[in-house]
DNA sequence: CCACACACGC
DNA sequence: GACGTACGTGTGTGGG
C-alpha cells in the first residue's frame, strides 16, 4: 500500500526551534531548529516509511481567511530572526533529501496537507500527517491519521477516529465545531465568549454540531450560557469557518510529485557538515566519500591527438589548463573538453596545431561551458588565437550564487554540489614550492574530470541563480563584462620604463638625505623599515609618548606619527621616508618589474570573482590603487601613456556615485532634491547638519560633512567618525543624529536593510547581486555590528559597481558600432581610462559619459565628469 | 611560508 | 559597554 507522510514544516520548525536551545554551528549560525525539524523527519520517515512525502509551508501573511476575518492570526509575536534565518536550511534540507516542498498563495499549510490527505485517501494511500496542531485533528478519517507532537519533539501521539473520539468524546469533523464554540487564542479565533473546552464538548455532544445547537438554542441548559450564545451567533459561526481546513484548495502538484526515494546524496552530507550535524551524520549510514577521484569508472577520458567534428558537440565543457601563475605568461598545461559525446583530453602542443579544435574555439555557434572563461580567453589571445560561444561561465555563476564561496577552485564548487570525484589543483599538482606537473598522462585524468565536472555543473549552477533570479545578471552582465575585461587587459597600457627609472633615481636621492637625518636625529642607525626597530627609537630611545600599541608592540602608523609631529623633528622626516619609501618599492621597482619587454605595456589581471560586494579587483599590477592623493606619488601617474603616437589618455569617472546610489535605495526625498539640484553634496550636507545656510559653511564644516558621508555609505560608527575627525564619540555621535534627522529616507533605509538582512540572511544590490551575512544573528557583539553595517554598505558599493559593470558593457559595444579606434583601458571602482586618437577626443567627450550616465537609471541623474591629455597625469 | 604592519587606491 | 569605518593589493619585516 501506498503511504504519504504529509507534514506541517512550519509547526514543526516552530517547535523545534522553541523546545531546543539556540544551538549553533562552528560559524554561529543557529541550528537548533534546523536540528530538531531534522531529527523530527528523520523519526518519521523510519517509522513510517513513506513511499511519498511532502512538507506543507505557509506561502505569506495573508490568506482567504482573512477576507472573512481580519484579525486572523492577529496579536501573534513576531517570529524571531534567529529562527526565520534558519527557514533557508530548511530548505535546501528537504532539497538535498529529494523531498517536496509546496507552499501555496493566500493558502496555509494545512490547507495543502488538508487536500492532498484528501486526494491521497481518494488514490487508495494510507496517510499520515505529523504536525504539533490540534487543529489537524479535524482531518482523521479511515486511513488518515494525525501524529501531535507533545512536548518537545521526540513525543508523537496517533489520532485516528477512535482516538480523538476517546480524547474528546466527538467526532473528528467535530473538531471544528468545537473551534466555532471555544475559540482559539493562538489564532486570535473568538469563539463563544464563556465556552470552554469543557462546555463547547457537552453541546457538541448533545446537539452535534455548532448549527444544531442554534436550531434547538431552547433547549440548552443555563441561562448565562443561552445568552452568550445567542448574542455571538455570527461569531460562532464565523469561527467555526475560518477553523475550517480547506481540502479543496488549488494544489497544483500531483501526488506523482511527491514521490520519495530514501536516499543520502553527497549534497546532504554536504549540508550535514555546513550545520555541524555530527551525530547526525553517524547515524545515517552515509556511504563513504569517494577518496580516490581517478577511480571513478564513471567517466572515461579519452586522449587525443586531434580532434575530430563528432567529439566537439555543443555544448561542451572546456578547459584550458593553467596553474596560478599569471595568466598574460604562464603556460598553457592541456585542453580537455566534456561532452555528451564523451570526455577528452589533448595536450597543448597538439591543441593549438589542431586546426579543426582552433577554429572550434573561435566559433560562435559552437556552445562553451568555462570555467573563468577570461583567463582561457587571454591565454589564447597571446597565441593568436580567438575563444567564442561561451554560454556559461561556471566561475562567474558560483561567484553570483555567493561571493563569499567563489575564487575557489573547480573542485570545491563541485564538491559543493555533489561532484566528488575532481581532486583541488592544490592536491593534484601540490601547492607552493612543492608544486610540480606530474609525469605521464595523469593530468589527463585529472583535467577530464574538471571538464566532466564542468559540464554537469553547468544545469545545477543554472537552477540555483534562477532560484535567486540572477540568470540576467549572469548572462547580461557578467559574461559580456568578461570578455571586455578580457581585451582591456590584452590590450595593456603603455608604461614608461624610461620615466620609472628617472623617478626612481630621484627617490633615491632624496631618500638617502633624509635616512641620514633620521640616523643623525635618532643618533643611531637603524632599519627605518622595521616598524618594531622604529618603535623602539622613537618610544623608548627618544622618550615619545606611545599613543597606540599594536598586538606585537608600539604602533608606528600614519595616524600616530601624525600626532607625535612637532614634538620631534625626526617624525616628519619619517613620514617622508615612508611615504618616498612605498612610492620607490611598489610603484617605480615594482611597475618596473611588470612591463613586457616586448610590448612595453603592463597587463594588469582583473580579479572578477573575488570581492564580496561586486567590485573587480586588479593584481600584477594592481592599477586601481596608483597613487593620486599626494602629489610627488601622483607623478608615478605621468609613466602611463597611449600606446600610439598623438593619441590621448581619456578619463570618466562618477561625481559621488554612491552617495547618488544611496539617494536612490534609501529613496530619500532630501537627498535626491540635492542631486536633482545639482548641489555640493559634502556642502550640502554640512548645510543640513550644522543647521547654517550656504555662506555660513566653513571650511571646517565642510571637511566633517564629507566625512560623514563618507561614514555613512560604509554603515558608519560614531566611534569611526570621531577617530577619522579627531573628535569624540558624543560629537560624532551627534553629527550622525544630525544627518539622519536632515535624510529620514536614509535613516529608514539603515534600519530597514539590517531588519531584511536579519530575516533573509542576505541583502542584494540593484542588480540581484547578492551578499550573505550569517554573523548579523550573532551574539556576539563585534560580529553582529560589523554585519550590519556591512548589510548598509554592501547594497551600496555594489549597485555602485553593477552601474560601472553595466556601462563598460555598454560602452564596449558602443565604440564598435560607432567605429571608433579609442580603446578601454582600465577600470578603478568609479572611473574609466580609454586611450584616444586625437581626432576622437570631441567624439568620446560626448559619447563616454552619455553612456556611464545612463548605463542604468536611477531616481537621480548620474554625473560624468571628462578629461584628458598626453598621459595619465595630465587626464586629471 | 606565513602573519603582521604599513601604505596606496576607491 | 563591548568593538570599532567599506572594499582591495603589494612590500618589507621577522618568527617558525
Amino acid at each position: 500500500m501506498k503511504k504519504l507522510v504529509l507534514i506541517d514544516g512550519n509547526n514543526v520548525v516552530y517547535r523545534a526551534f522553541f523546545a531546543l536551545p539556540l544551538l549553533s554551528n562552528s560559524q554561529g549560525m543557529y541550528t537548533n531548529a534546523v536540528y530538531g525539524f531534522t531529527t523530527m523527519l528523520l523519526k518519521a520517515i523510519e517509522e513510517e516509511k513513506p513511499t511519498h512525502l511532502l512538507v506543507a509551508f505557509d506561502a505569506g501573511k495573508t490568506t482567504f481567511r482573512h477576507n472573512t476575518f481580519k484579525e486572523y492570526k492577529g496579536g501573534r509575536q513576531k517570529t524571531p530572526p534567529e529562527l526565520s534565518q534558519q527557514l533557508p536550511f530548511v530548505y535546501q534540507l528537504l532539497d538535498a533529501m529529494g523531498i517536496k516542498r509546496y507552499d501555496l498563495d493566500n493558502y496555509e499549510a494545512d490547507d495543502i496537507v488538508g487536500t492532498l490527505s484528501k486526494r491521497a485517501k481518494d488514490a487508495g494511500f494510507s496517510v499520515s500527517i505529523i504536525t504539533g496542531d490540534k487543529d489537524y485533528l479535524q482531518l482523521v478519517e479511515d486511513h488518515v491519521n494525525v501524529s501531535l507532537i507533545k512536548k518537545g519533539i521526540s513525543d508523537t501521539v496517533v489520532y485516528d477516529t477512535e482516538k480523538v473520539r476517546e480524547r474528546y468524546g466527538i467526532d473528528p469533523e467535530g473538531v471544528i465545531d468545537l473551534k466555532g464554540l471555544m475559540g482559539d487564542a493562538s489564532d486570535n479565533i473568538p469563539g463563544v465568549p464563556g465556552v470552554g473546552e469543557k462546555t463547547a464538548i457537552k453541546l457538541l455532544k448533545q446537539f452535534g454540531t455548532v448549527e444544531r445547537v442554534y436550531e434547538q438554542l431552547d433547549e440548552v441548559s443555563g441561562k448565562k450560557l443561552k445568552e452568550s450564545l445567542e448574542t455571538n451567533h455570527d461569531q460562532a459561526l464565523m469561527s467555526k469557518q475560518i477553523a475550517t481546513i480547506d481540502r479543496d484548495s488549488p494544489v497544483l502538484i500531483t501526488l506523482d510529485d511527491c514521490a520519495y526515494k530514501n536516499k543520502v546524496t553527497p549534497e546532504l552530507t554536504e549540508l550535514f557538515h555546513e550545520l555541524g550535524f555530527q551525530s547526525l551524520l553517524e547515524k545515517m549510514d552515509l556511504p563513504e566519500e569517494e577518496k580516490s577521484p581517478t577511480e571513478n569508472p564513471s567517466i572515461e577520458v579519452m586522449v587525443v591527438t586531434h580532434f575530430s567534428e563528432d567529439q566537439l558537440v555543443s555544448p561542451s565543457a572546456l578547459i584550458v589548463e593553467m596553474l596560478d601563475e599569471n595568466y598574460h605568461y604562464g603556460d598553457i598545461l592541456g585542453f580537455a573538453v566534456a561532452n555528451k559525446s564523451g570526455t577528452y583530453f589533448i595536450q597543448t602542443v597538439n591543441g593549438l596545431n589542431d586546426s579543426l579544435f582552433c577554429s572550434w574555439l573561435a566559433d560562435r555557434s559552437k556552445e562553451k561551458i568555462v570555467h573563468n572563461g577570461k583567463q582561457a580567453e587571454v591565454a589564447l589571445n597571446w597565441r593568436g588565437l580567438k575563444l567564442n560561444g561561451v554560454i556559461f561561465d561556471v566561475g562567474l555563476a558560483s561567484y553570483l550564487i555567493d561571493p563569499a564561496e567563489a575564487g575557489q577552485d573547480l573542485a570545491s564548487v563541485a564538491k559543493k554540489r555533489g561532484i566528488t570525484d575532481v581532486e583541488t589543483d592544490d592536491a593534484f599538482y601540490g601547492k607552493g614550492a612543492k608544486r610540480v606537473i606530474p609525469e605521464g598522462d595523469g593530468q589527463a585524468g585529472h583535467l577530464g574530470h574538471k571538464a566532466a565536472a564542468l559540464f554537469a555543473l553547468k544545469p545545477i549552477l543554472a537552477g540555483e541563480l534562477k532560484t535567486n533570479q540572477q540568470e540576467q545578471l549572469l548572462s547580461d552582465l557578467e559574461m559580456p563584462l568578461s570578455r571586455v575585461l578580457a581585451r582591456m587587459e590584452f590590450t595593456g597600457v603603455q608604461t614608461s620604463g624610461e620615466t620609472l627609472k628617472a623617478m626612481g633615481r630621484e627617490l633615491d636621492a632624496t631618500l638617502e638625505v633624509i635616512e641620514k637625518d633620521i640616523y643623525e636625529l635618532a643618533g643611531v642607525s637603524f632599519n627605518i623599515n622595521s616598524p618594531k626597530q622604529l618603535g623602539e627609537i622613537l618610544f623608548e630611545k627618544l622618550m615619545l609618548p606611545a599613543i597606540k600599541k599594536t598586538k606585537t608592540g608600539y604602533s608606528t602608523a600614519a595616524d600616530v606619527l601624525e600626532k607625535l609631529r612637532g614634538r620631534h623633528e625626526i617624525i616628519d622626516k619619517i613620514l617622508d621616508f615612508r611615504q618616498l619609501g612605498k612610492l620607490k618599492s611598489t610603484y617605480v621597482e615594482g611597475l618596473l618589474k611588470v612591463i613586457n619587454p616586448k610590448t612595453g605595456k603592463v597587463h594588469t589581471c582583473y580579479n572578477q570573482t573575488l570581492t564580496q560586494t561586486g567590485r573587480l579587483s586588479s593584481t600584477d599590477p594592481n592599477l586601481q590603487n596608483i597613487p593620486i592623493r599626494l602629489e610627488e606619488g601622483r607623478k608615478i601617474r605621468k609613466a602611463f601613456l597611449p600606446s600610439e603616437p598623438g593619441w590621448q589618455i581619456f578619463s570618466a569617472d562618477y561625481s559621488q556615485i554612491e552617495l547618488r546610489v544611496l539617494a536612490h535605495i534609501a529613496d530619500d526625498a532630501h537627498l535626491k532634491q540635492a542631486f536633482i539640484d545639482g548641489l555640493d553634496i559634502h556642502t550640502k550636507t554640512a548645510m543640513d547638519v550644522f543647521g547654517v545656510e550656504k555662506n555660513g559653511v566653513t571650511a571646517l564644516m565642510r571637511r566633517h560633512a564629507k566625512a560623514v558621508n563618507f561614514g555613512i555609505i560604509y554603515g558608519i560608527s560614531d566611534y569611526g567618525l570621531s577617530q577619522n575627525l579627531g573628535i569624540t564619540r558624543k560629537e560624532a555621535g551627534r553629527f550622525i543624529e544630525k544627518y539622519l534627522e536632515s535624510y529620514p529616507g536614509v535613516r529608514h533605509y539603515m534600519e530597514d536593510i539590517v531588519k531584511k538582512a536579519k530575516k533573509s540572511g542576505f541583502v542584494t544590490t540593484l542588480l540581484n547581486r547578492r551578499r550573505y551575512l550569517p554573523e548579523i544573528t550573532s551574539r556576539n557583539f563585534n560580529l553582529r555590528s560589523f554585519a550590519e553595517r556591512t548589510a548598509m554598505n554592501t547594497p551600496i558599493q555594489g549597485s555602485a559597481a553593477d552601474v560601472i559593470k553595466k556601462a563598460m558593457v555598454i560602452m564596449d559595444r558602443r565604440l564598435a558600432e560607432e567605429h571608433l579606434k579609442s580603446r578601454m583601458l582600465l577600470q578603478v571602482h568609479d572611473e574609466l581610462i580609454f586611450e584616444v586618437p586625437e581626432e576622437e577626443i570631441e567624439r568620446m567627450k560626448v559619447v563616454v559619459p552619455e553612456v556611464m550616465e545612463h548605463a542604468i537609471t536611477l531616481k537621480v541623474p548620474l554625473k560624468v565628469e571628462c578629461a584628458y591629455g598626453p598621459t595619465w597625469y595630465d587626464a586629471k
